[in-house]
DNA sequence: CTGCATCCTCAAAGATACTG
DNA sequence: CAGTATCTTTGAGGATGCAG
């Protein structure tokens, strides 16, 4: 996808590369603070306003949003749709990568869940 | 398990609770940086002395997988063996609520390895 | 060998004001 | 409405020295 390499998880070994990269990768792609709320929201909402997005992610600031939404965006996870009209009208939307998440999703909250 | 309502998740609302509160869950267990790549390593070679984790977590500090480990021994997904004996000897193994992780290491690492 | 305490750095995230 | 720009803050993580 985009520069994954640059990442912090860099410095590991070849072992580990050898054995667990396709984890290292998918958490780069979800992991942190907000991604997987959001894909959460897309996933059960279809389409969200970036606006509606908002309102639903508490805490976030506006620009971290954004930016979040745009590396969802880049690794090719989310659609941005924009409608060319005043006022501007912006709709995010999982794309079929991102839907392939939704058994990772499913499985995690089954597990805290169970265990929290 | 232990202060899990401190953690920064602690900010959203409601119903964001309501729906996806076991994968908050779950990121705050085995999310950030070091835990997965240390829980893999367990679960592919057992027990490993804490020398040996070090080895093979290339680029981590004492400190930090020291701190890793007891959250992890804290959220009861690793158990912590202490051989009386100089000098000293301690081996690090999971649990079998950390061996409940696999399914969810194995779905992520095939999706990222997929995808990558 | 295993582990703790202290100090420090830097990048991620927050706050706020502003624009098309 | 949907962003952008800038400044500030925070805290995860690193370096180092020490101890049982």
């Amino acid at each position: 996808m985009n520069n994954r390499k640059e990442n912090s998880t860099n410095t590991i070994n070849e072992s580990y590369w050898k054995d667990h990269c396709g984890i290292a990768f998918t958490l780069s792609a979800i992991g942190g603070r907000w991604k997987i709320n959001i894909l959460s929201y897309l996933l059960h909402e279809d389409k969200l306003r970036y606006g509606e997005l908002r309102k639903r992610l508490v805490g976030i600031s506006e620009r971290m949003l954004i930016a979040k939404l745009k590396e969802l965006e880049q690794d090719k996870l989310v659609n941005r749709i924009v409608y060319q009209q005043v006022p501007p009208k912006v709709e995010y939307e999982l794309t079929a990568l991102g839907r392939s998440l939704e058994n990772i999703l499913i499985l995690m909250d089954e597990w805290g869940e169970t265990n929290m």
